[in-house]
RNA sequence: GUGGCUAUAGCUCAGGUGGUAGAGCACCUCGUUGUGGUCGAGGGGGUCGCGGGUUCAAGUCCCGUUAGCCACCCCA
């Protein structure tokens, strides 16, 4: 049997570090539902000619196969890498049965076959909110995305989130009114911003054939951001000083289109969650089919963990059309690894146990059993001393695992083993304070 | 996929120029014989990642290999 060893890029917890995840999905969880969102889970495995058809990710994912399979036998299906895939496979086969617009929320696991690091995994939860229309949707259902994470990340127990974001629109009838044809290849060169500076841009961008002009107001406009509307001003004064083609009223009414939402996006989401949202113009998104609003999210100090919360609209979740949707993912697994290795909260105990009820020897175990199934019967977490112990043993049992109370039944009395405090107690009717009932989550 | 670093007790790590493995923490017992945490004393624990080579002798030097960590790429 050779030795355990960690299998780096598959997170496992400790029963203390698994409180502190579960609790936070299950935050994410009534987020969602509060707004309306309905809850599925779908399959782990997709069809593989499904999963690859998506660009470039197809040498990530994990196929399946059976150990007994034909030596030759190619592999039919994979692990998902994300839950966009399996969903738009969800819809397309369920749209009989779902009604639209169709708002769902989905917290599961994904695979992806990336070189794990910190906040990187090859198993990790997301939890993805999106609602997807049928042949139309609502621009305002862009900005309503955006607060329900906004506010959903507002009530985890981390540092603020910001979100910056920018609109497809508004970029797209820019670049077109200024002449570039490739607006999906400028925007991946203006993607790269962060690491190849603005002059590695300018180059790409030139060598793709946009003008010195054209390539200068593309910088200009991405190096504007504003917390509030005023980006308008900024973005119409750089417009009315770069030359543009001559038939520019479509591209402007595109631009102005864009504008509007944007402004509509960063004071709906400004107004849920004040400070959240600061409209980026140069927040790209390497992902082509995003057509309106597009969102990155990042944790104040936290920046080096990327964005923790990203998504945007598009124009259709299934080949073909007629599914226009607009959908945003947490990295779920992201979050959790620097919420815990921060140290940015805790378990209170990693036990559920409330009570450790003491045996006093053996022949009494039946009364300790009792007293534990009386505190049960009204919701509370007991369990019973494993061992006839010192009774010094049975209260270190519990220390150790944070259990809040030891129960004695032969006195009839209950101790509060952090403060000392031992009284006497009816198991019929004593209830331990709220907060202590079930393992909670701490801060500083 | 590319590059750098690392691998010794359950955990964190020491072990100049080769000479038969150590500390702290954790764990167990006792002091304290049925009310813990402190303190003191004692104790159990190691194929030194794996394979090969050099040598009288390898945790230590050399080669290979596997795994982990970090960065790049990409993304949550």
């Amino acid at each position: 049997m050779a030795r355990v060893r960690p299998l780096s890029g598959y997170p496992e917890w400790t029963p203390a570090e698994r409180v502190v995840e579960s609790q936070l999905i299950e935050s994410l969880r009534e987020t969602f539902r509060l707004h309306g969102f309905a809850e599925i889970e779908t399959r782990a495995v997709e069809p593989l000619d499904r999963l690859a058809g998506k660009s470039d990710a197809a040498k990530e994912i994990y196929t399946l196969g059976r150990l007994g399979a034909e030596p030759d036998a190619e592999s039919k299906v994979g692990l998902h890498f994300d839950l966009t895939v399996p969903f738009a496979r969800y819809v397309e086969e369920f749209q009989h049965a779902l009604a639209f617009p169709f708002k769902r929320f989905q917290i599961q696991k994904v695979w992806r076959g990336e070189r794990p690091q910190e906040g990187r995994y090859r198993e990790f939860y997301q939890a993805d909110i999106d609602v997807v229309g049928r042949e139309s949707l609502p621009a305002h259902l862009e900005v309503e995305v955006a607060v329900v994470m906004a506010r959903a990340l507002a009530a985890l127990p981390v540092p603020a989130a910001t979100m910056r974001v920018n609109n497809r629109r508004l970029v797209e009838g820019f670049y077109r009114g200024v002449g570039i044809d490739d607006v999906a290849g400028a925007l991946r060169s203006v993607d790269k911003l962060d690491k190849i500076g603005a002059d590695g841009v300018r180059a790409e961008l030139t060598g793709k054939g946009v003008s010195d002009t054209a390539a200068d107001a593309v910088l200009e406009l991405a190096r504007i951001s504003a917390r509030d509307a005023g980006f308008v001003e900024a973005v119409e004064d750089l417009w009315a000083t770069t030359p543009t083609i001559d038939d520019v009223d479509g591209p402007q009414a595109e631009l102005r289109e864009g504008l509007a939402q944007l402004v509509a996006l960063v004071e709906g989401v400004n107004a849920a969650v004040p400070g959240t949202a600061i409209a980026d113009l140069r927040i790209a998104r390497g992902l082509d089919y995003y057509t309106g609003s597009v969102y990155e999210t990042f944790l104040a100090g936290h920046e080096d963990l990327g964005s923790i919360c990203s998504g945007g609209r598009y124009d259709s979740l299934v080949a073909g059309g007629g599914f226009p949707g607009v959908g945003m993912s947490i990295g779920v697994s992201r979050l959790v690894s620097r919420v815990i290795g921060a140290d940015l909260a805790r378990a209170s105990r990693a036990v559920p146990t409330a009570v450790l009820v003491a045996v006093t020897d053996e022949a009494t175990r039946a009364t300790s059993n009792e007293v534990a199934d009386a505190l049960r019967a009204r919701g509370i977490a007991t369990e019973v001393a494993p061992a006839a112990a010192k009774f010094g043993k049975q209260i270190q049992y519990a220390d150790r695992r944070g259990i809040p109370f030891v129960w004695f039944a032969d006195s009839g009395e209950v101790k509060d083993i952090r403060s000392g405090d031992q009284v006497a107690a009816d198991a019929a009717s004593w209830e331990p304070p709220a907060e202590d009932a079930r393992p909670r989550i701490v801060t500083d």
